[in-house]
DNA sequence: TTCTTAAAAGAGAATAATTCTCATTTAAGA
DNA sequence: TCTTAAATGAGAATTATTCTCTTTTAAGAA
């Protein structure tokens, strides 16, 4: 459990209430998008203006707080999930589940660390598993 | 070099103009979005309307002839490339490169022979690779 | 080679996701 | 408590995409 207002202080980051919430609701749905958010903080706390949260996820991201994760809609998905990890897409519907995998992880560390990509610096590697989920 | 008309014959779609120059665009520049494919055909061949673009984008997909790419932009973004592979995302700006690697695949596919994830089928595997380019 | 017709394309409006502008409020330090 | 830069809110604007409806056309039938 971590403490929502020091994350948000050590980043030296004015803590508010609709930032301690949009923090909170990153951390607690599982990718969500802006509207996801939204509606986690609407149902639960109080209203908020949708400019604000989009404002929030942005400044988040940009302090390394949360990341964007890559989806082929149009429609920007978010991550409370800092630590390297993968993702299973599924082919039919929209949802996408996290997969942790630190042998994997050490064989592609592993592999990299011999195979360099000409003219590219590596930064981080995540697998995209597309496929179908066995309900 | 490709025969783009029989291409859209094997897959029982009806061959026209602008069926042929959006499957010449997606052929020609690296992972476009609409908006790249529309301008490509304005400026070389004639105008065309933008759902038209979408319609046909969408229908190439559902018949295998493109796939969609993943961003984190709220755009879409196609690719031309049917042979499952690797892409290199700048961190930076929006560059998107190939990354062909059949070494990697290999042990990929040796990999996840033996590695089962539960509740999951897996159909496509690849790697997202953030970084910097050095120009 | 016409003829027929279902499918495709086009124009433009509608919708969805995100960003912007500017007035008001507020966190935080003095 | 006071001050003020930064954050929020309301709503308009922009951007990407989809939809609706009319017109055009590819392709097979006659
Ligand atoms: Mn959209
Ligand atoms: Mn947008
Ligand atoms: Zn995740
Ligand atoms: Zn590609």
């Amino acid at each position: 459990m971590i403490n929502l207002k020091n994350t948000l202080f050590e980043k030296k980051l004015k803590v508010t209430p609709q930032r301690l919430k949009v923090l909170e609701a990153v951390y607690n749905i599982s990718h969500p998008t802006a509207e996801d958010v939204i509606k986690y903080i609407r149902k639960r706390y109080f209203d908020i203006a949708t400019g604000t949260v989009y404002k929030i996820l942005e400044t988040f991201v940009e302090k390394g707080l949360i990341k964007k994760i890559t989806t082929d809609k149009d429609i920007i998905r978010y991550d409370g999930i800092l630590k390297p990890h993968h993702h299973l897409y599924s082919l039919e519907g929209n949802l996408i589940k996290d997969y942790i995998d630190e042998e994997l992880d050490k064989i592609l560390q592993e592999y990299f660390k011999h195979k360099k990509i000409s003219d590219f610096e590596i930064t981080e590697i995540s697998l995209q598993i597309k496929g179908k989920f066995n309900k």
